[in-house]
DNA sequence: TTGAAAGGCAACCAGATGGTTGCATATCAT
DNA sequence: ATGATATGCAACCATCTGGTTGCCTTTCAA
């Protein structure tokens, strides 16, 4: 839910490719989100509680197994509510910057 | 230019408000932007090496003072290639989720 | 029923991170 | 010139983070 939690998760690379390994093909158990990620199964354990703590991904347990499945909404809402301010003034925070270096290159 | 650094960049409160202040008024000095931080000007200062190692923050000396403009650009960049491959499968990732977990709900 | 496979849990460890204090440097204004 | 202002730099410190190893529990299949 909290914001904070999604931007900390979303901050390794590794937690960022599980992500797109998901993304790629949802539904995957955790050993499987193992392969080619050259730490211990462990260590994948920790990135994956970072990432449901922060509701990106949701776990299903089916029998000895546990799958996991991608949920992009957390991202969503960080593109709608943060980044889309950021992108509606980009044009204009560009020509501001562009505008600013150039007086002050006039006046040195 | 690194995506990961802008990813581990936004990943601190602190710095993300850092950013929030500066799109609300460009070109702000470090003691401008460490008022309401509770936080050391030297801890502020750090964090703005951060962003300006991320590309987020391009400072701009001017006498004795340091201005700081933000350049969303890098936030452009992660919103387009990262969040947007997302955010186009976001409805579709959301009917499997419901589906996947809807079978389960049949099975058990 | 028993071995193998999937996963959970806890202790431990090194290095990164975020903060502090102290002091130095540069620039402006009187 | 000189004090005040704005910033830079370095040492230090506590905590967080990401990783490991070791062992336990649960579940499937032969």
């Amino acid at each position: 839910m909290s914001m904070d939690a999604v931007f900390r998760a979303l901050a390794d690379p590794i937690r960022r490719q599980l992500l797109d390994s998901l993304h790629a093909r949802n539904g995957q158990t955790l050993h499987e989100l193992c392969v080619g990620c050259d730490i211990t199964r462990q260590a994948v354990t920790k990135h994956l509680a970072i990432l449901e703590a922060a509701n990106l991904v949701v776990p299903l347990k089916q029998g000895r197994e546990k799958l996991h499945y991608l949920n992009a909404v957390p991202i969503y809402d960080i593109a709608e509510r943060w980044i889309g301010k950021y992108e509606r003034h980009r044009l204009q925070a560009l020509g501001d910057l562009k505008r600013d270096l150039e007086r002050n290159a006039d006046e040195s």
